[in-house]
Parts: structure tokens; sequence; C-alpha cells
DNA sequence: TGCAACTATGAATAAATATTCATAATTTTG
DNA sequence: CAAAATTATGAATATTTATTCATAGTTGCA
């Protein structure tokens, strides 16, 4: 893909996401994404077949970017090392483009999800279910219900990072990864 | 209000939400609510000015009906014990009724809300702040940020109901109600 | 029962929004 | 540099969806 072609396919994405932020899937115009991005309605058709099509390609492109598909290996560490990894990408992620979620959310009971997005959710929950698993057979998890101490995890995760976006002198420091972490670790901690 | 146009009110309401539930505020369109409710389209506009009002009505009804506006005084027990009073109540709710949050979450960002909903937000928050303030003064709960607590609190809460109502098998018992609330305890306690 | 007031219907119309396309600008190629 | 190829434009058109309204059914009341 040309240097201009993916420049300007970003640009869509960037507005697209900033616009479903003020408001959401449902407020989302062609013609409002065209003008968030510096360009016209109809180069919008020049890279998208159609609506629908732009929005599954957003989504497409935010699960193949979720953070079990870019962190490195990190099995060989202690269970309480590869969570804190995790935690501190999510959150900063999170953070850095908090509108990743809001999208997310809203995009999967959308109209506009295509059969076969419906499918690839890579997401957090597998490999994080791994990673319990193995932490509760070394007796390091607490013994209960791996979907609710996941849920648990997701659930802080996603609502502590809009917070620190929402909280207009909010900022990720190492101190804030840490004292959230320290508590989410005291929730599933043996 | 007549007994009947409540009845009809409640048809349309419940609609829209099972509705939203599947398609998102994005999808709802009013043929569809009316459908969904066993009504005609032109119904809807007896009750309602047009799309907007009635949306706006129900998240007004749905905040009108949240927790710690229907809760009765617990201030008299101890910390924990009113935690988990909200925590049971609210998990019974949300998880009786989960499409509220759905609605509620994609509701606040859409292009719909009016700028008198828009102060409307009676929530968990700022109720659960007093009670966590209080604790913390009695050294029961832990000297972290509250907005932080709060975050996890109602991260958690959101999240565990919507696990239960999606894992098919899943029944909110009062030992899954418990063994949630054990696990949030061990976050926030000292 | 018959009349008035209220409630419901859904096809017709209006309004909003997606999409196209003739034209123009820009970039690439020889 | 000129021609060809690519990309961009935004007003015009098509489509979708909200809303209206003439008509019909229902309910309550004398």
């Amino acid at each position: 893909m040309s240097d201009t072609k993916t420049k300007r396919l970003n640009q869509i994405f960037d507005a697209t996401l900033r616009l479903t932020g003020e408001v959401g899937i449902a407020g989302l115009k062609m013609s409002n994404i065209a003008q968030e991005a510096s360009i016209a309605t109809g180069t919008l058709y020049i890279y998208f077949e159609n609506k629908e099509e732009l929005l599954n390609a957003l989504y497409f492109k935010l699960q193949k970017e979720s953070v079990p598909a870019i962190i490195n290996d990190i099995s060989h560490l202690a269970i309480n090392i590869q969570l804190y990894k995790m935690w501190k990408i999510a959150l900063e992620r999170l953070v850095d483009n908090n509108l990743r979620i809001i999208f997310l959310e809203q995009f999967v009971i959308s109209p506009y999800i295509s059969e076969s997005n419906k499918q690839i959710d890579i997401g957090f929950k597998n490999y994080l279910k791994q990673i319990l698993e193995q932490g509760k057979s070394e007796n390091l998890i607490k013994d209960a219900n791996s979907d609710m101490l996941i849920t648990l995890i997701i659930g802080f995760v996603r609502s502590f990072s809009t917070q620190i976006v929402n909280d207009c002198s909010g900022q990720l420091t190492e101190k804030s990864i840490d004292e959230s972490f320290s508590i989410c670790w005291d929730a599933i901690k043996k």
C-alpha cells in the first residue's frame, strides 16, 4: 500500500474515531467524516465502497492492533509480572486513544458489522484466561471463576482508562499504573 | 397518567431497549420500534413528538429508576454492608435488564441527548463517593484515590452483569453475588 | 344505543443522508 | 514537458427513514 494511501486511510480512520467519541456510531455521517478528515465526501468513496465497508475496515484495523496481537512473548515471566505488563500496555493504549473502546463497543452491536468481522475478537479474553488458569495452578490466583476474574480486570481497565481520559487533569503516570494494578492484583490474588 | 397509557409507554420503552441491544442506538428506526412493540408507526407519534423525544424520555425514566434513587437509607449500616447492599441491588437490576446499560452508555454520546438530560446523571458515582470517603475515615477502605476505587467498582459491576447475561447458562445466585462482592471488597479494603 | 372523545392505522410525504459522477486538480511516467 | 493515470471535488441524485394525516376503530358516557 502506497504511503499516501496509508496516510489518507489513517486520516479517515482518525476522523471516524474522533466523531464516534462525540456523537456515537448513531451520529456518524459520511459528510461529517469527510469534513473532520478535511477531504471531500466523494473522496471517501475512492477508498471505501460504502459506509459499512469503511466502518468494518476500521474495526478490523483496531482488532489487528489489539494488545495480545502486539505484545511480545511474556509466557516465561512470573504470572503477576505477565499481568502487570499487559495491564500497563492496555492502559497506555487506551489512554492514548480511548476512542477505540467506544468505537469497538458500539460497533459490535451496530447494524453495520459484517458477518466476518463478527467472528474476529482477538481481544484480551482468551489470552488472559490462559494466564489466569496457569496462575491458579501455581496457587497464586484466587480459585474463583476465571470468567469472573477476567470480567473484573477488563471492566476495571476500561473504566479506569476512561476516567483518566475524562479527568482533564488526568495523566497516566507510573504511579497510577502501579497503584491501579496493585488494586487489581489484590482483587485476584490468592 | 391513565393505566392504558402507562402500559403503552412501557411497551414502547421495552421494545426500544430490546432493539438497542440488537442494533445499538445507531440502528434504531421508528418503524422497527413500532413493529417490536406491535403497534403502528404512527402510534408512536401519539405518545412522543418525535424520535428524539422518545429516546430522551426513555433515558429520563432509566435515570429516575437508578439504584441510588430507589434504595432506602442505609447510611446507618457498616460501610461494607452498605456497599454489599448496593452491589447486590445493582447486580440484580442490571442482570434483570442489562439492556439499560447498553442504552445509557450509548445514549449519552448520541446525537439525540437533550441539554437537560445531559445534566442529570444520578448514577452511582456521587453516592458511592460519600460511602467510600466515610470508609476511608474509618480506616476500612484503602487510602487510594476515590475516583479510582469508584471506577473499579462500577467497571466490575457492569462487566460482571454483562457476562452473566451473555453466558447462556448464567444465573445470578446468592453465591455469585457474594463471590463477586468479596473480590471487589478485597480490592478496596484496607 | 348513539354520540363524543380518544386512540390507532399505514400509505403518502418530507427530510435527512448515502452515493454517484461529470469535472478538475494533481501526480506519475516516458 | 506533455500525456496518461490517478486522486479529489461537491453539486446532483437515489435511498433510507422520520413524520404526517386522512381514515378507521375503540372506549366511555348520557
